[in-house]
DNA sequence: CACAACTTTCAATTCTTTTTGAAAATTGAA
DNA sequence: TTCAATTTTCAAAAAGAATTGAAAGTTGTG
């Protein structure tokens, strides 16, 4: 395989696998073309390179420094914005669990919050309650876990997954 | 908040929860449903109650059956079928692992392995698998992880989480 | 076998999300 | 300040995903 195409088919498998998990086609593939380019990147390359629209390219790049997945770079004497990927797999990960936790997880646990409000008796209620407290507390398991990956460097993470297995 | 209040406000919100993950609205609403359901329901109550036609209420309780997260229930001297959910969150967990795990882990996992058949030499090349591996490495970190836990059951879980914070 | 009760399928439609592209805004240099 | 280079915005269009509903299929009973 030549190194165009294996580059290639990495950013097109890294873009379906994205949107399977709530993450934009492009977005994705913006990043991987991003994590596999040595030189820094600007709009013009990366559109040209995914055949996408300035705007699209435009809003993807944004929302990628806005995950904190992509840092600008500025080459002196040069208006254009350059761009490059965080390259360490770990704050790679990290940075997504962040965003994603604060969008998805927190207010997933404030709906199972509100919901316990429910008022009167009887046995219908209690097995509501039941099983909302069960997902709640599940769910806030998963957050502290995910606040401790977040605060974790590297080495306690191989360590402790050592352990783990 | 009344009872029928809450449930419809957890089903809601477990559909939109859902969909960002990458899982059809519909089917985590009919499993939320079922998750607050008593009484086995069948094919006519999940349209009623969630307002959805005859073929979107089938596709998406087969699509729970086959993920392993809702049980057929037969009434003796009934033609129709009915439906339960399985209500142990740590085996819908488990359950949703495995199911994503073969579908999106392991394909990611065989493109990272094709991709690495990259011919020639050079310092690009040397970088891009550099990349691809450390990909690679933490994919693998993952993958096991995920087969640790679906064979793990909650007592270990607890106890590894504790140690783990 | 014939029928009614129920389930499944799938082409057409609707809904949602993403993308485009041109206009507006911004920026830095002269 | 003006201008050209560049970035940002956003309404409209396109693409993609989910849903409908009616027809076809299946199943158990008499």
């Amino acid at each position: 395989m030549e190194l165009e195409e294996a580059k290639s088919k990495f950013v097109q498998a890294w873009g379906a696998f994205g949107s399977n998990w709530g993450i934009n086609r492009t977005m994705a593939q913006v990043h991987a073309l991003l994590l596999v380019s040595q030189e820094a990147q600007c709009a013009d390359d990366i559109m040209e390179q995914l055949q996408i629209s300035r705007g699209n390219a435009n809003m993807n790049i944004r929302a990628l420094i806005d995950w904190g997945l992509v840092y600008k770079e500025l080459k002196p004497g040069e208006r254009r914005e350059y761009f490059i990927a965080e390259k360490d797999m770990w704050t790679v990960v990290r940075q997504i669990i962040i965003h994603r936790k604060k969008k998805e997880l927190e207010p997933a646990l404030k709906v199972l919050e509100e919901v316990q409000s429910v008022e009167g008796e009887g046995e219908e209620k209690e097995a509501f309650l039941k099983m909302i407290k069960d997902i709640e507390l599940f769910s806030r398991k998963a957050d502290i876990l995910l606040d401790k990956l977040i605060e974790a460097d590297a080495a306690w993470l191989i360590g402790t997954f050592m352990k783990m297995i």
